[in-house]
RNA sequence: GCGCCAGUAGCUCAGUUGGAUUAGAGCAACGGACUUCUAAUCCGUAGGUCGCAGGUUCGAAUCCUGCCUGGCGUACCA
């Protein structure tokens, strides 16, 4: 409809002096339903250009319009109102063409195809084998995944990544964590020391264990399985490798079936080790040094940053020769866009909106168009526990894992809590109202309202009512019905815009519309009970928005339950 | 100090990228609606200086400037 008034549109305003040859109109749907159902703002936004009152101005386009004349089956009047607008009303068979097409399309209503031909790697999750995933991976994960769907929603190739490291300190930790409990284990008198513990307590600890070790039970259960396996053998292996392979072993699993729950797979892990052995680590390096971005000083190898509009310098090498983080991001992205895809998508948590600038100006010195990757920044969870905030922290194990969450509210409610808020507020999820299985929890508002179409038709089908696809739907003319069309149609353009936006909590507003709406027309119109003819068509509209319903429902990665 | 995000009803948040005499939902509060397809629903009442102060224009919760508050960052940690 935006296409076919668009295009009308400007052939009516070529015919006007002094409209610039570039202008777009743009539309946008009125937030109040008297004003009509589409509505342009464009004569307001040309008075500047033709140096005259913008009411008039409307006045002459809408005439014009008038005298196309418009499409009498699609545009039933074109008003103009307030301070210019000009308002567009949809013609009842319009409506009822709309409604034909979300039931031919069935489950592919809502797929566009504007990214056809394109190719997308998504990356998220990303976190290192150190741990269970946490509450706080869990919005990274929901987010990156729900993207990932919106893309492939609007055409895209989509690929999803995971990027991993093995190799870094903190892996070394985890390994010296699990070799000092090991130790503890076949050794009964190794002796102890005091470190600090989650809450700033002194806990005894074996005396090789790391200052900053991993005190998570799951350490211990690595160690145990070490002790099945090799008995005592591994007591005086000073290499930490076979300590961190098996944390590894059993973390990655966990990880894997963790996000399995959530409804994530994977197309792909990439870990960063294979930049290192690949020496695409000091190409990137070279590469960078050539273009003049790179010095040295004090043993460590800089990044002149501050050529590019930071306060700062940054170590791409440490003076130890290991590289940060940094230099292997930049080689890693690099990597991606190698590989031939049009667009990156990155999910990065709060703590990185400093350091990506860093790989975006990476990357466009080594000659690579860093618009191609976009960054995703979502700020950080705060668990809610009776009113009180709780704290986090991987190696001092005072996290709650995304299993645990899921246990205790469900895999629905915890995929849904993480995307319903705009990804740059700070997200309170709170646990006494998830784990209500009430109204009060709005991701069962959805599902209910699918529940109930199903309910209804199961029913309708037992009363003897049929929906063979062949209803007549001009009989849906109640205001009710109407307004639930219009939501319905407006399907396609809410995931194009969630996805534009990389913002799914958009897709979740939307859903609660179709349901409010579903749930009004409900209210006022029957089906069984009513002449065959209106009972099928309201049949064919209860369908639709089953349609609808689902099919967002799956966007979300959420499950469309027949019965609740 | 500097950078980024946020500040909207008692609470949690939307607000269509500057639009329409009246800023919206949910929860919480109060009052209504089931002899009829799922009441996990619907209808109504009450609740606001859109953090504060200026500015930009036909028009500002939205854009600009300056303050205030909270979060995150500002490492030869990831």
């Amino acid at each position: 409809m935006k296409d076919y008034l668009a295009g009308q549109l400007q052939n009516v305003l070529a015919a006007i002096d002094g409209v610039p040859a570039d202008f777009v109109v743009e539309f946008e749907t009125p937030a109040n339903p008297d004003h009509g159902d589409l509505s342009t703002n464009a004569a307001m936004q040309l008075a500047r250009h033709l140096r005259k009152a913008p009411r008039a101005i409307a006045e002459d386009i809408a005439a014009r319009l008038d005298a196309l004349p418009l499409d009498r089956k699609r545009v039933t009047s074109v008003d103009v109102a307030g301070a210019g607008f000009i308002n567009f009303r949809f013609a009842t068979t319009y409506l009822q063409d709309g409604l034909a097409e979300v039931l031919s399309a069935g489950s592919d209503f809502g797929r566009t195809a504007d990214g056809t031909g394109k190719r997308v790697l998504v990356e998220y999750v990303s976190a290192n084998p150190t741990g269970p995933l946490t509450v706080g991976h869990g919005r990274n994960a929901v987010l990156g995944d729900t993207v990932a769907n919106l893309l492939e929603w609007t055409g895209y190739d989509v690929t999803r990544e995971y990027y991993y490291n093995d190799a870094g300190l903190q892996m070394r930790i985890l390994g010296e964590s699990v070799r000092a409990r090991y130790r503890a284990l076949v050794n009964p008198n190794e002796p102890t020391k005091e470190i600090e513990g989650p809450s700033g307590d002194a806990i005894a600890v074996p005396e090789t264990f790391p200052e900053t070790g991993y005190l998570g039970g799951y350490i211990e259960e690595i160690a145990e399985g070490l002790v099945e396996k090799h008995g005592k053998a591994l007591y005086d292996t000073s290499e930490v490798e076979v300590f961190k392979k098996a944390a590894e072993d059993a973390i990655f699993p966990d990880i894997e079936s963790t996000l399995a729950r959530l409804g994530i797979r994977m197309d792909s892990h990439f870990n960063e080790h294979t930049l290192y052995t690949s020496n695409a680590i000091w190409q990137t390096l070279d590469r960078l040094r050539e273009k003049g971005y790179v010095y040295e000083d004090d043993g460590a190898v800089w990044f002149r940053t501050t050529d590019l509009g930071k306060d700062k310098d940054t170590v791409l090498v440490k003076s130890s020769g290991e590289p940060t983080y940094r230099l292997p991001d930049i080689a890693y992205h690099a990597n991606k866009l190698d590989r031939g895809f049009d667009l990156l998508i990155d999910v990065f948590g709060a703590d990185h909106i400093a350091t990506y600038p860093d790989v975006l100006n990476g990357v466009k010195i080594l000659g690579y168009d860093e618009s191609k990757i976009d960054v995703i920044i979502y700020q950080f969870v705060t668990l809610v526990r009776g009113g009180q905030p709780v704290k986090m922290s991987t190696r001092k194990a005072t996290y709650v894992t995304l299993d645990d969450l899921m246990d205790e509210v469900g895999e629905d409610v915890t995929r849904f809590f993480f995307m319903m808020r705009s990804p740059n507020t700070h997200l309170e999820f709170d646990l006494d109202l998830a784990k209500e299985a009430s109204d009060k929890n709005p991701v069962f508002y959805l599902q209910y309202a699918h529940a109930r179409i199903c309910a209804i038709l199961r029913k309708a089908e037992e009363t003897g009512f049929e929906f063979s696809g062949n209803a007549e739907l001009g009989l849906l003319t109640h205001e009710a019905e109407e307004a639930l069309i219009k939501v319905l149609l407006a399907f396609p353009d809410s995931i194009r815009e969630a996805c534009t936006l990389k913002e799914p909590h958009k897709l979740a507003t939307y859903l609660r519309d179709v349901a409010v709406a579903f749930n009004q027309f409900y209210q006022h119109c029957r089906i069984i009970g009513e002449e065959r003819g209106l009972a099928t068509a309201r049949m064919a509209l209860a369908t639709g928005t089953r349609t609808v319903l689902a099919n967002g429902l799956t966007v979300l990665g959420l499950s469309a339950p027949e019965r609740m």
